[in-house]
DNA sequence: AATCGATACATCGATAGACGATGCCTCAGC
DNA sequence: GCTGAGGCATCGTCTATCGATGTATCGATT
């Protein structure tokens, strides 16, 4: 029984809202999202840049090739503007279905 | 591009969640959704069946073919004490990873 | 000098779940 | 006689998560 790290489908949507932040490479993205979740969202490696992808082939978001400050080469993603609108779509859809879900969880 | 009517890894939950306010076929399942929840939760026959048969073959529910007031012919489902226990897993679950989401997006 | 853990990328195959389409049947109402 | 709503179910497609695997560098320990 494989065990359940995320709720599928929103992904992209934790990956977008953390680069708001600023522009981060698919390590530290990971880093971000397992120390401000309490260690609950770890995204694996074979979730995670299959969804980078996604969302570079879409033009959320934008690459670029860098070292990092210990001197290891790193891809750093970046927010496009079609990036943020996205975001907020997704957002509001997760708000709308979590909203719809709870609504049905805490009816008695 | 498909218009994404559930969260995914949900459905379970929700149906079983569902099954609390008394025993219920498959159709009259989808109605109490879709009415509960503002019409966003839409279920498809092609996802609340083939659920239906996960929840049945897990034991979490039993299944009894009966007759409706209006003469029809359908399944009845009802929860067993195993899927009384699993659903208070799930809703802990589905709690806890919305509540980490929601963690990393209302971290500005 | 060798090893190991952390940092960093990526891909592959298996699995699973949601979805649209399709098909069958009955009943009520027009 | 037809249509729409109530009811069941399956099939194929698509998409996404996940575990395993592979490459490589760096710092610290042995």
């Amino acid at each position: 029984m494989p065990q359940q790290e995320l709720l599928p489908g929103t992904l992209d949507l934790l990956v977008l809202k953390t680069l708001t932040r600023g522009p981060l490479h698919g390590y530290g993205i990971a880093q971000y999202l397992l120390e401000h979740s309490g260690q609950l969202l770890q995204v694996g490696e074979g979730s995670l840049y299959p969804a980078l992808q996604r969302l570079l082939v879409n033009g959320w978001t934008e690459a670029e090739w860098k070292l990092t400050e210990t001197g290891r080469r790193a891809r750093v993603y970046k927010l496009t503007a079609a990036g943020r609108k996205r975001l907020k779509e997704e957002e509001r859809e997760f708000e709308r279905m979590v909203g719809a879900i709870q609504s049905i969880l805490r009816t008695v």
